[in-house]
RNA sequence: GGGUCGUUAGCUCAGUCGGUAGAGCAGUUCGCUUUUAACGAAUUGGUCGAUGGUUCGAAUCCAUCACGACCCA
């Protein structure tokens, strides 16, 4: 369905009022005396630059050194007394202090001064010094006016702290917020770590297709559009899974992509339409390797944006130097579930009414693979606090997974469990290709049968399994819920810069 | 999809039993040459989310809808 973008949409009108007027007014008279959106300013110092470089200095010795600083930045606080003022400038660094005096400035800078508004951004330049107080801040001899604010900005004291106006206008949550700032800048450290940490052992970046002929690599509705040149459909990508794995038959055996993936799904506190995810693929491993990778990998990650192993989530503390558990799915079931009979787990007829009776929908479709991951969803998903690994997922569920061994009702696979939520999925990769085009087939039957979030049969991916997908293991790790875990944050909208919204109510 | 809670000035929030819409900050005006959420004085600003209903009278009670938060599926 399409809708087309009306000229009311293109230019909607904006609120306005009666702060906004007088604003607006300022800049009128700016534009009359000449070019109010000046691009001549050169700072040479930020606001953490002149703390870390004479914070500590005495009141006279700064005042013998005689330094100067160009800052620029956002008024955020303003106190006038008379002919003698004071101002909070804020940067990307953080806030400076400048001082503005009738005497030095001269009139005319000094009325400007006067005549500025909390969120204008200013240029100062002049000498760094300490007041009575002790302060470090910068001894205006000229001031300019960059770029007036029109807007003005939330309550000084108490902030910005409605939610919805946070998501909705980041930029006002990252002027106003600094914790939410820290969180954007943690999460940029957690992916850079990511990418050190895998570009260290050796595997290689690449980019492969989020506009894919045939969406697969995980069961999800996708998103649809359409190619016009080519008057062909198109889905947004669910996963990046089967090019990555080309490209191992390919011998780029060692391979990662972090990027978007699509899912047309609910929106929730853990789920958004488009989520970034790390999938990584490894020739000649398997998916016990990939776990002591991952757990190595989320331990030191923590160790180098946290500086430590241990921190506290929600309320709960965890220790992620210690080992992460590991358990088969049967055996995290039978768990908590006492009073089932563990050795009737492969018996679809006993695990049905189980099922139902936990608040699941059975489908008289579901196999007893299928059942028990229902009683797991159901029992003991949101139990798994500690850094968890559920093993031996059952084949039934794993439809690009290699089959165990020593029983093929279940594959070499792992999902990887903290603070309740699944953060990533593993497998040692399924390599046979005939055996890749049964499961395809059955996806398919599947989705003829009703379900939308079956796979698509991938002709060319078996084509390329024919050629010889070595031995590999691969995962997929969800980069928005380990965010969500390293910063404390309880909503994947905390961690999103800008999350999926409905339309503001008009 | 279901449930609970919320929506009042630009921002943060009060608003009693249904009886003329309130405060602080911001804004405007005046004073003030080292302030720290500066201070003192005066002052402007409201479709009480929207639409219906009950009532002599609704921000307040009822219904529906919109948006948001949380919980459940």
């Amino acid at each position: 369905m399409s809708e087309p973008i009306t000229p009311a949409d293109a230019v909607p009108v904006v609120d306005e009022n009666q702060v906004i007027a007088g604003r607006r007014a300022k800049l009128e008279a700016l534009r009359a005396q000449g070019n109010a959106y000046p691009n001549s300013f050169r700072r040479d110092a930020l606001a953490a630059d002149l703390h870390g470089q004479f914070g500590e200095a005495e009141t006279t010795a700064l005042e013998a050194l005689g330094s100067r600083a160009a800052i620029a930045g956002r008024l955020m606080l303003k106190r006038v007394m008379g002919k003698a003022s004071f101002g909070t400038l804020q940067d990307s660094s953080g806030r400076i202090q400048v001082f503005c005096q009738l005497n030095t400035l001269g009139e005319a800078s000094y009325e400007l001064f006067k005549s500025c508004d909390m969120g204008d951004i200013l240029g100062v330049k002049g000498k760094v010094f300490k007041t009575k107080t002790g302060e470090l801040s910068v001894w205006a001899d000229s001031l300019e006016l960059l770029v007036k604010g029109l807007r003005p900005l939330p309550e000084k004291h108490a902030g910005l702290t409605d939610i919805e106006v946070r998501y909705r206008q980041r930029y006002v949550d990252l002027i106003m917020n600094p914790d939410a700032k820290a969180v954007f800048e943690k999460r940029t450290k957690i992916v850079r770590f990511i990418r050190n940490f895998l570009d260290t052992l050796g595997y290689q970046e690449v980019e492969t297709p989020m506009l894919q002929p045939i969406p697969g690599g995980a069961t999800a509705r996708p998103f649809t559009t359409h190619h016009n040149a080519l008057d062909r459909q198109l889905y947004l990508r669910i996963a990046p899974e089967l090019y990555l794995k080309r490209l191992v038959v390919g011998h780029f055996e060692k391979v990662y992509e972090i990027n978007r993936n699509f899912r047309n799904e609910g929106l929730s506190t853990r789920h958004n339409p488009e989520f970034t995810m790390l999938e990584f693929y490894q020739a000649y491993a398997d998916y016990r390797d990939l776990m002591d990778l991952t757990e190595n990998m989320i331990r030191d990650c923590a160790l180098a944006v946290n500086g430590s192993a241990q921190l506290t989530n929600q309320g709960r503390e965890y220790d992620l130097e210690k080992p992460f558990h590991r358990w088969t799915m049967a055996e995290a079931v039978a768990k908590a579930n006492p009073d089932l009979d563990a050795s009737r787990f492969n018996d679809a007829d006993y695990l049905r009414p189980h099922v139902k009776a936990k608040g699941g929908n059975p489908q008289p479709s579901y196999g007893a693979g299928k059942l028990l991951t229902e009683l797991f969803e159901a029992t003991v998903e949101a139990t798994l606090m500690d850094p968890t690994f559920i093993t031996a997922y059952p084949t039934e569920v794993s439809p690009l997974a290699r089959r165990n061994d020593d029983n093929p009702d279940v594959t070499d696979r792992f999902e990887f469990f903290l603070g309740g939520r699944e953060v990533a999925n593993g497998f040692s990769e399924l390599n046979d290709a005939d055996d890749q085009a049964a499961r395809f087939k059955a996806q398919v039957d599947a989705k003829d049968a009703g379900d939308d979030e079956a796979m698509f049969f991938d002709a060319d991916y078996i084509r390329a399994l024919e050629y010889g997908l070595p031995p590999t293991a691969g995962e997929g790790i969800g980069i928005d819920r380990l965010v969500m875990f390293l910063t404390d944050s309880a909503s994947i909208r905390d961690v999103l810069l800008f999350p999926a919204m409905r339309p503001e109510a008009g």
